[in-house]
DNA sequence: AATGAATGAGTTTTCATTCAT
DNA sequence: GATGAATGAAAACTCATTCAT
């Protein structure tokens, strides 16, 4: 007898097992199979509740996405000014609950994914947009006009320095990535 | 005797294939006999060559890349100043021969590949520290000890900002683009 | 849930289309796709159950090997004299149910192929041994010291036969090998 | 300019190296390419000398077989009485000059593939009445109306005994797989 | 709900064979 | 005569997806 309320739990370990997998082969060549075996579940349960594997991958990154947007969230709500927004972004952007090896690396395909799919490239579109806004607003106060240049710049770092830290032969350094990107701002803000 | 020399020709019409297939694709599941019939030979023809389909990714993306050391190279010669240094590995990045579409989604995908091919990563770290010690030198100059932190962010921006022309919806604008990094290493060394 | 117990009925079948097309080909040259026709399933399912292609030909020698142990073991089990054992293990030799062109033909190829692979050379000499020792055991009561030397000339005469056997224009006839054997035996032995 | 007569020289070269292919790969999946290479011409010549893949290896064989005849013919000259007739034969089939791993392994190969291509099994036949007719020719004076049956098990006993030789771990004994014939013929004959 | 049996399309790879030069 | 460039058919194998139960 299937158990009442299981359709979430099953959900989300699908989803955890999807990042794990796309995390240990590094590429999205993985199979569904695979993923519903580490999930303990048939890969007919992973098609009934996802459909096909294009979306148990975009679920696994709004997943990711989620859990970035929170963290951001949290910052800005104890953030008085407008240098404390910038920083609370940034923060988010590379605490160890997206700065991990698997979450890089789920990051770092979906990015590539968006080249050729267009419901990727949609949802690429709605984090990358939302980023962009957040920064824009917390430089505002800060440098005026600049501020949509300086937030694409900051952007733009902060991919980068995701780029590199998943490629790097050491382990994530969330640290150190947030350092670049903070020395940076003060320095284009002129603190 | 049979045709002598194709060989030269047919490998490079394979490689130009290659990076135009992955370009129209977006993604590296390209398959060896579509970039074949887009060079106007044979799958058969591509192996042997080449060895297989990975090899095929490889001997690309050192095409890339040595095209872009290339332009680098030109650069740096007419340069007498270090901050023009600096400005030539920059413009190198974006010189339209590596900045159109289909050579940015090649370093991209290349870049998530090297996650999960051995290959690719002893080639990407190739690249990366040769563009790493080319800003070194040039920045000691003007930053002194700051030189390698420096190098790192840029490189992490240059590449930030390949990731975001890559997955703009317009034609990439490598002008823009290297204006962005150029105005971040002025603002950084303080011109 | 789906069809369960499927799996032994399929790899009993899949064993079965692979002796019959080792058969009607005559080699090892016989394709994953024709089998798995022959056997009424997909060549997906075969590699399925299988692993691969190699899999699929030792399952089948495997089960060959298996019906002989089973046949030579009846016969020892109703054999009381010496003579008699030697004679169990040289009927389930020829006994029909092992002694047919198919199975022949699978003998012979699987013989060559120990040449060139190791996992059927490790099986072969699994064989090989049991058959030299199952011999040389019922020998010794009757020849002595000369049961190794008698067993190892009684199994070449054996295998030897089955390649005439399997080489001849009729079909293959048992009774004939086997009292070619007999004989040598009763004439080596002195009855 | 081509040189003159070369062709046979090609040709012995091709044969040779079709030898020490099968024997080093222990089976007839043998490239052609592979031949021509270690014969030290192009894959096209050994075409056009040979027609195809499958002419080579009969081509082969011929040689193997016409070397094998030799063997025994110069045997049987130097012999005088019915029993010294019978072991040249038996000698002949063990020299060394047929007797090399190369050389068991094509042979083996060769039986196998009579079962699947017709001028394979044309030649067989041809070897297979030719040594049967020697053999029986050579018992007639010793044993009379005995002599078929007796070629026939000593034929049978000499392939089983390549067969066994071949899939040896050491390097085949052909003095002791002759000194087995032998003594399985002097009991035979009652010496 | 959940399974896992089953399919078959799609891809890489290998090679005998052909043929222009 | 001789080359080796080029082809293309054939085969193994993988996997997303479907579906009966």
């Amino acid at each position: 007898m299937p158990k009442l309320g299981m359709e979430p739990i099953r959900r989300a370990a699908l989803i955890d097992a999807t990042i794990a997998e796309i995390g240990a082969t590094g590429s999205l060549d993985v199979t569904v199979g695979k993923i519903a075996r580490r999930a303990g579940v048939s890969s007919g349960l992973a098609h009934h509740y996802f459909g096909g594997k294009e979306d148990i991958l975009l679920a696994a990154m709004r997943h990711v996405m989620r859990e970035y947007a929170r963290e951001v969230l949290r910052g800005l709500q104890h953030s008085d000014t407008p240098l404390e927004r910038v920083e609370a972004i940034v923060k988010g952007s590379f605490a160890i609950s997206n700065f991990r090896a698997d979450t890089i690396a789920a990051w770092l395909n979906f990015y590539v994914l968006a080249l050729s799919s267009a419901s990727a490239r949609r949802l690429h579109r709605i984090y990358a947009a939302r980023l962009r806004s957040n920064l824009s607003h917390a430089f505002r106060p800060l440098v005026g006009d600049r501020a949509e240049d300086l937030a694409a710049r900051t952007a733009a770092l902060i991919d980068g320095l995701y780029l590199h830290q998943g490629l790097a032969q050491n382990t994530p350094d969330g640290e150190g990535a947030m350092r670049h990107v903070i020395q940076f701002v003060e320095n284009e803000v002129g603190v």
